[in-house]
DNA sequence: TAGATTGTTAATCGATTAACAATC
DNA sequence: TAGATTGTTAATCGATTAACAATC
């Protein structure tokens, strides 16, 4: 049995035995919070652009639309260096403890497969590298593509495992055909990679330790129109 | 004021006065439920390949990992004809009902601005039109790129306005660089259009009555090597 | 008829919002 | 010192899950 002794500092914060405070530095994040991280990142920007050396959790929480009770909460997750009452948050360390907790700063190194059209774009996509994602090369099976694009190489298909594999790639960017995604997904997990971004429509299946994460257009725009329905129709009934 | 008087039908669910009928049909749906109604699609789909007629709500909350309550719940928001006690749902009016819930069967037509890599990916990308979206042309401001792509015509900038409003398009993609989003956004919302589509980085003002639907990557791809990181870690920890 | 399964209502769980003691 | 603002705890709200009467 383990005994915990809490005591309380200052404010009445619980001060946590050391050896919990580890577990306690990786909370179960909900995706919610997730989503409303670059928010807070995008509004601090443009506070820093303007000048301004600290911002309050109400000033924050009014320009990304929020409440400022969740602000404060969810910036609680991310900060090292404490607010101050009556003066606010430092805005520049802010930025740099949002920066770290979605990763940005520490760049991580990725192949592509399937160089096609949305692969291409993609690997010319220069803005990856400000979110910290390096797209090393890219993989096809024709032909025709291989070469170079902005400045990436790019492959036949048959020298992906070992190049992920001898470069430790821990993350694919999947561009294919549909009826190819899951073949593709296949090789790369035996290459090592735990991390599969698929912008193809086809439900991949991985092994547990195996993340996937769909970028879904169908849902977006699916949400998208089904907003715009709504406002259509909530104008016709107000030109009634 | 208003009196409402509510029978019970069989089964105990309340009687609707028609009147407010046509509002309850409309209710406000999360964008939770939403996102949960491509993955009953998706394996209704698969139901169907193998022949299944009927499926029940614990057999396709099975499938798509979810618990079978909430199955009920999303589908009662989409059908049109009910399920049967002991029997369960018919595969193939639900994925009809589920697909005009979601829009794929009203076609609707949009314009894309900025023919770049992404743009170009996105014009040749025949998958929308399952979705129910059909881009009638692209418009760019450098004329290396006017002609056609996929059969679309790719225009001048200066022709999007008259050509959306004389064509009544309500949906804009929004593949622009970055510092040029806002200015094509203003100009699509002149013409009449009602959502964006925006795949840029670019934060969007935009009046009430227009949706804007961010295809926001950086967010993504934050949740995506965040759960990696959790993996790596997990695993670490479980080596020692 | 008996039992499986529906649609819906009630209970539980988690996330958001409000309130407040601590304090700069 | 007085008041603004922090970090956190308590109250509220909404979404998920479980339970159940209706019924094929």
């Amino acid at each position: 049995m383990t005994t915990t002794t809490t005591t309380l500092n200052r404010r009445g914060r619980a001060e946590v035995p050391a050896a919990l405070e580890t577990r306690a530095a990786n909370p179960p994040v909900s995706l919610a919070v997730f989503n409303r991280m670059p928010l807070y990142l995008r509004g601090l920007k443009a506070l820093r652009e303007e000048g301004e050396l600290t911002v309050s959790s109400v000033a924050l929480a009014g320009r990304v639309a929020l409440n400022p009770s969740v602000v404060k909460k969810d910036l609680s997750l991310v900060i090292v260096n404490e607010g101050k009452p009556k003066v606010g948050y430092r805005v520049d360390s802010l930025i740099e403890d949002l920066e770290n907790f979605l990763g940005y700063n520490n760049t991580k190194d990725a192949v592509l497969v399937g160089v096609g059209r949305l692969g291409q774009a993609l690997m010319g996509y220069r803005g990856f590298e400000k979110y910290g994602l390096n797209i090393i090369a890219g993989f096809d099976t024709n032909p025709e593509v291989y070469g170079a694009i902005n400045g990436k190489k790019v492959l036949p298909l048959g020298k992906l495992e070992s190049a992920a594999r001898r470069l430790a790639i821990k993350i694919a960017v999947l561009t294919v055909p549909e009826e190819a995604a899951q073949g593709a997904a296949d090789t790369v997990i035996r290459a090592g990679v735990r991390a599969i971004w698929n912008f193809t429509a086809a439900q991949i299946r991985a092994p547990e330790n195996v993340v996937v994460k769909n970028e879904d257009m169908a849902v977006s725009l699916a949400v998208l129109s089904q907003q715009l329905k709504l406002i259509l129709e909530r104008e016709e009934r107000e030109e009634k």
